[in-house]
DNA sequence: GCTCTGTTGATAATGATTGTCAAAACCATT
DNA sequence: AATGGTTTTGACAATCATTATCAACAGAGC
């Protein structure tokens, strides 16, 4: 049986706090800052747990780090993401799913399952940079 | 000045050679295995060029590994991949590309850059695992 | 061939992630 | 509220891919 414990809660809550997608060390961290003794290993455990129950959305950085967020909804979507500040736009896009199941069936492969990611500048980093 | 190799050569051919994607460490044990005492390190930076100069495109693997292919165009384009065999489709989308495009400039993203990459079971594999 | 300079490769270092396992915490039951 | 079986935790070690070091080496031009 799954147990309760605050653990899973404190990094729930955490996730919930932050905006955009966030690594397992950066959460830790953020966990200690507010006094949580929480062990990394148990945040690593606890992200991995809500991402395969659908309460996290994670995806690789380009640097291929594994990065969570606790998106608003846990119907299937897709994500427009800052490079720099981590700003985070949730999207959908009925077309591109179309597009991958029907790419996938031409070619004959089953189970497809797709990564699509935007990665670029906000207006407010883009903005400050220029 | 870059200088010409038979190690930089030889990291070419064993790509031009291989039909999906592959990790630096499985192309340095391809080469080993035909006889080349090329090092390690050396095939992760032959790699690494290939893929800035766009010889090679590269993603990350749902399991965080870099994997590098030889594609035979270096034109922009996107993958339909294997997730057993590695069987790999090159796909073009310019719907997908608009589609980028549209969206990180309706929420006012520069820089736009995007991840699309679709995993499943190729017609074989599905043949087999039934 | 000689020198200058970019490249190589054995190895150490790094950094994220996972494994270990005894101690602590849950929770249904008494 | 105390008990007991089971799950979870967390400090730490271990792993794994990748990068940094740096002395030895090998292109390219003279
Ligand atoms: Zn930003
Ligand atoms: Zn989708
Ligand atoms: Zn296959
Ligand atoms: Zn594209």
């Amino acid at each position: 049986m799954k147990r309760n414990t605050w653990q899973r809660e404190a990094v729930r809550g955490a996730l919930d706090a932050n905006d955009g997608f966030i690594s397992a060390q950066a959460l830790h961290s953020a966990l200690h800052a507010t006094g949580s003794p929480i062990g990394l290993a148990t945040v690593y455990r606890a992200l991995a747990d809500l991402a395969v129950e659908g309460d996290a959305d994670s995806l690789q950085s380009p640097e291929g780090e594994s990065l969570y967020r606790a998106c608003s909804t846990n119907l299937h979507h897709h994500h427009l993401i800052c490079r720099n500040c981590g700003l985070t736009v949730e999207i959908e896009a009925d077309a591109v799913e179309r597009w991958a199941k029907d790419v996938a069936g031409q070619n004959g492969f089953t189970q497809a399952a797709h990564v699509v990611d935007v990665f670029g500048l906000c207006a407010t980093c883009t903005a400050k940079a220029a």
